[in-house]
DNA sequence: GGGATGGATGAGTTCAATTCATTCATGAGA
DNA sequence: TCTCATGAATGAATTGAACTCATCCATCCC
């Protein structure tokens, strides 16, 4: 069984040693040199030993003092190099945000570069997934989610906002009131959990009241991004979260013909309990929950 | 500069660590598992980033954790290995004793033999010089020594008894009165020292208040037991330390015809202030001090 | 000789370490 | 499903080791 003396009376005495000095040792660690005379005296008893020789205005060690210094000068050492290489490490200034790769795209990129300009010294790595991130093993700091706060049980969970879809087109195909569906191409975007609370098509029409269209004809996408850049192209209308069009319906490329807007599911900012608070961490969810405090009509 | 946390934070983690649990810590360094609990969290906090993962009933070690754990074990077991080394030393069961060659042969060896009984597992070494052994130098623990306390100014110098002397004889040579000198030979030993003191034949005569007698004539020794082997010879009367003589008192091959007894030196046990007191040591000095205690005549 | 320097001693003070009381979240067994 | 056991977390209260203050001692240097 290991045992140790007081670890103070060691510390005290390692720098003293160093120092060959109470004196200095005493100002190092911020003590009086009475508290290091009796931490010595202290080992000393412990051990059975003198480590140093008491001459006047001076210590000089003994041969028992010379053999336990190094060691302990190297044991401390060790430690404070692990512990500043982990503190530096977690004071680091990149945060990983993880996000779907469409909301990555059309709406966290076109705003990044106001980030960057308001916190220039963090580094915003946005990593783009559809997978589920394992928040808590510590690949990413925070991730922007959609779902209930009961999906992600482990994890700290704040919702931002509730996403809103309605139809979206070119002005070119002229739309105007809901029935001009009859003759319009419906464009689909997957999603990934068959959910009956998923924001479709299908949803919408029986929202609507409208009879006689068929829900699952038209074009279908996998990636949003994908989907919009067809509705924008002009061939056909999507049934498309507002905040991922927001560049589009600002430069009019797309239009809301029609209501009524349906709600989809809360985002949310998730984080894993572990992480500490730091302040990058901080500042991106200060970031971010001031950009969906502000209405989306203000931008 | 070096910056640590506080070392309890660095030891409660290190055995939680080991040990997968805060209650194993606990109960390994004799606290609470709460005192853990805050120690953890106290380093996780100066350091930045968590070192394990809470789960119900159990801690897991966080890759920061592992990072840090082999570092402290390795060093704190650096540090209890060579403290372990010096204490084991330091308790080691030997204590060297120093005396005179005479002193050592006349009373100490027939002594030893109880002294071993008493403490087995002590090894007295004896030491047996006529120079003045460098105590504080850590060659002797000890040392008994004749002479004033003064005479070590740097040495813990403790008075056992004065010394005596007085004229012995062997009882063949049917000496009864101290006119009887006149027609015996005087047996001298060599004092190291001119001393006006030294307990010599010319002071006896001079306190006996003896006229007549050649106080330089007779036998002369530098080994003092050389002189009491030469008085138990019956060659003549040896002026000589009680203390030294007691054995063959007892066995009546020598007697102290007659008086004056005089005063010789005080016997002092001598130690250096920077050897620490160990038990051991203090058990030879608790001996010496018991067989002076008692009367010579209970022996 | 006097002042500066730095370590020692021991009583008194301080504050970090620890405990106590309570809560929470399982996990296992009936 | 319920109950009990287990072990970690929180925070106020307590404790005791670390530390300070006052004083002394032994040089050392001017």
């Amino acid at each position: 069984m290991r045992r140790l003396p007081p670890l103070a009376t060691l510390r005290a005495f390692e720098a003293a040693a160093r120092h060959s000095s109470f004196k200095r040792a005493a100002e190092e660690l911020h003590v009086t040199p009475t508290a290091i005379s009796h931490q010595i005296r202290q080992l000393e008893q412990a051990i059975g030993t003198p480590l140093f020789e008491r001459r006047t205005r001076q210590v000089v060690l003994t041969p028992e003092g010379h053999v336990l210094l190094p060691v302990l000068t190297d044991g401390f050492d060790a430690f404070a190099r692990t512990i500043e290489g982990l503190t530096r490490k977690s004071r680091r200034t990149t945060v990983t945000l993880s996000a779907t790769p469409a909301f990555a795209a059309k709406w966290l990129v076109p705003r990044i570069a106001a980030f960057r300009k308001a916190r220039p010294n963090i580094d915003l790595t946005l990593l783009a997934t559809l997978d589920v991130v394992d928040v808590k093993s510590g690949v990413a700091d925070l991730a922007l989610r959609y779902g209930r706060r009961s999906s992600y049980p482990d994890l700290i969970a704040e919702p931002l906002t509730i996403d809103r879809f309605a139809p979206v087109a070119s002005p070119r195909l002229g739309l105007k009131k809901p029935s001009d569906l009859r003759s319009a191409t419906l464009i689909h975007s997957d999603w990934r959990r068959n959910d009956p609370r998923n924001p479709t098509w299908r949803h919408w029409l029986k929202i609507a009241g409208l009879d006689g269209i068929d829900a699952r004809a038209g074009l279908r996408f996998s990636d949003e991004t994908h989907a919009i850049q067809a509705a924008v192209a002009g061939n056909g209308v999507a049934l498309h979260s507002m905040l991922l069009v927001q560049e589009e319906l600002a430069t009019r490329t797309l239009v809301v013909p029609f209501g009524p807007e349906i709600d989809g599911f809360t985002l949310h900012l998730v984080r894993g309990p572990e992480r500490p608070l730091t302040e990058p961490i901080a500042a991106v969810q200060g970031w971010l929950r001031g950009e969906f405090a502000r209405k989306p009509h203000q931008r």
